[in-house]
DNA sequence: ACAAATGTAAGCACGTCAGTTACACACTGG
DNA sequence: CCAGTGTGTAACTGACGTGCTTACATTTGT
């Protein structure tokens, strides 16, 4: 089963930006998102250890953006939510008698980093503001 | 558990570039990946399908490069073995109540696009031959 | 015929993930 | 000050993907 992390994540931001400045409680994100609040409030988790949600207690309370929905690129929340590199390495270590199973890793590391920074590069050309304009761009189509 | 496919296959195609027009057994390169032979012929299907190898049945066969090293990029690689998307979308329908739900999909589906076609283009930078000069270098080294 | 290979099906063990329940804690308003 | 609203977090479950293994039919060279 594929994370969809990445995604659900963008979908609580928008929403976040949606209501900007007030805070949304956890169970209408999740209405939104179709799933349960509690998994919305772990899910916040990752999201505000680096600083791109803040939360408030008591009545009133929910979950607001930390920063303009602008200065929050994708790439910030792929960042936040998947923290494992996309493309996996050899899960034993590869054979140390053949000559490629002691290189091939190494070998490999620059190819995967190389694929990690392009997908980084693509995800900073938007952002949760962004993402929120085609959201309702796509809206008023309807 | 992430799939370590592309880069098991990629350690493959390299073992077979190496004994260039020879066949060699699934049991030699399972060896070399320290693995199972029926793991790597299992693996071995795809990659035919995709034309990148083929097998010589009987004694002496076994696998080997179906067009040279240099013409197979590391994205038919990755084509060929690893079918999804690297990001994936809400694993259940968003809720249509909320206009962020009923369009979020569609709005992101450029972004995920975009992503896969910056991995495919980085990966066509790299060839099985270009990785097996790379193993090489690594292993004068030492 | 025999042995060396592939192709493939079936199944197991393990890890990850979404989803759920439950409960302690924090804050606000009356 | 206390009832209600909402967060934060731990624990558990079921489903699914993946690597790995066993097993067996099939092909082919000597």
């Amino acid at each position: 089963m594929k994370s969809s992390r990445f995604a659900v994540a963008s979908h609580v931001l928008v929403v976040l930006a949606e209501h900007d400045e007030t805070p949304v409680p956890s169970a209408d994100i999740a209405r939104s998102v179709n799933t349960n609040p509690a998994f919305v409030r772990q899910l916040s988790v990752p999201l505000r250890k680096a600083g791109l949600v803040q939360s408030v207690l008591g009545p009133g309370g929910g979950m607001m953006l930390a920063r303009p929905a602008s200065e929050i690129t994708l790439a910030a929340v792929y960042d936040a939510v998947e923290e494992e590199p996309l493309l996996a390495t050899h899960h034993c270590e590869p054979g140390r008698a053949c000559f490629v199973g002691r290189n091939i890793l190494e070998a490999l590391d620059p190819v995967l980093e190389g694929v990690e920074g392009a997908v980084r590069a693509e995800l900073s050309k938007h952002s949760v503001s962004s993402l929120l304009r085609a959201v309702q761009r796509l809206d008023k189509k309807r």
